[in-house]
DNA sequence: ATCATTGTACGAGAATCGTCGTAGTTTGAC
DNA sequence: GTCAAACTACGACGATTCTCGTACAATGAT
């Protein structure tokens, strides 16, 4: 049993600022094929997307390292919304830091899903 | 004591051919920061640079293996020219595979070092 | 209060990675 | 042939990574 003190949310979550973001770091993140997975399907819309909502061939356990992994690196954010989790990209900063650089990879990905068999 | 059996190049180096380049092998190939390094440098020239020319803070054979693994993952080329082992860009196969993908993450890094502190 | 849903924490195991040192090969110059 | 220069191969080490399973916590609905 947990006391609550304030009003506001527990369950906040650890973001790195805009400046702490390191460009290592979101390489590192995108070159795990699932990871890369989740973030091309955040990509495609304006709205945030449950951890539930992404079916990766990985144990639940697993998918919330890699969730951890995104937003430790400043890829996505994260926020409770319920029971639910709920993931966004980091357009904003990320394009702020470095501009083109996530719509470049983004279209990397997509010509390689394309050049390879993507059943998707 | 080796038997030349040919008049070509011993010595070959394995690369991977363009369509074998995958966008996770380039990626995870620059999120290291003395690999990023090295490819900074020969984005920087059109001549291709001998190992010898970096000077990286770890040792020779550690170097070895970082070239490898630019190699192995198709963001450069290795020739021998005579005891030295000459690096340049893939830059055609890049460009063709993933048009904008290395200008984008080379402005990125570029980016980095500015915001930080680059005394290079 | 109970319960189902959603996601976490905490090991743990296998694999990969970055690093090193030592010993070796290949080449070109002497 | 000898020697120095440039790079490699191999084994080793610790650190990180990806994966899992089990047990737990927070939320919202009943």
């Amino acid at each position: 049993m947990m006391r609550v003190t304030t009003v506001t949310n527990t369950r906040e979550l650890a973001h790195p600022a805009r400046e702490e973001i390191r460009l290592e770091g979101i390489l590192h993140a995108l070159s795990d094929p699932m990871r890369m997975r989740v973030v091309r399907a955040l990509a495609t819309t304006e709205d945030e997307l449950s951890c539930s909502y992404f079916v990766l061939p990985v144990t639940k356990s697993t998918t919330t390292h890699h969730f951890r992994v995104l937003r430790e690196s400043g890829v996505i954010q994260q926020v409770y919304r319920g029971t639910a989790k709920m993931n966004g990209l980091r357009r904003a900063d990320l394009d702020a830091l470095f501009p083109g650089l996530l719509d470049g990879i983004l279209d990397a990905a997509a010509r390689e899903a394309e050049r390879l068999g993507d059943e998707a």
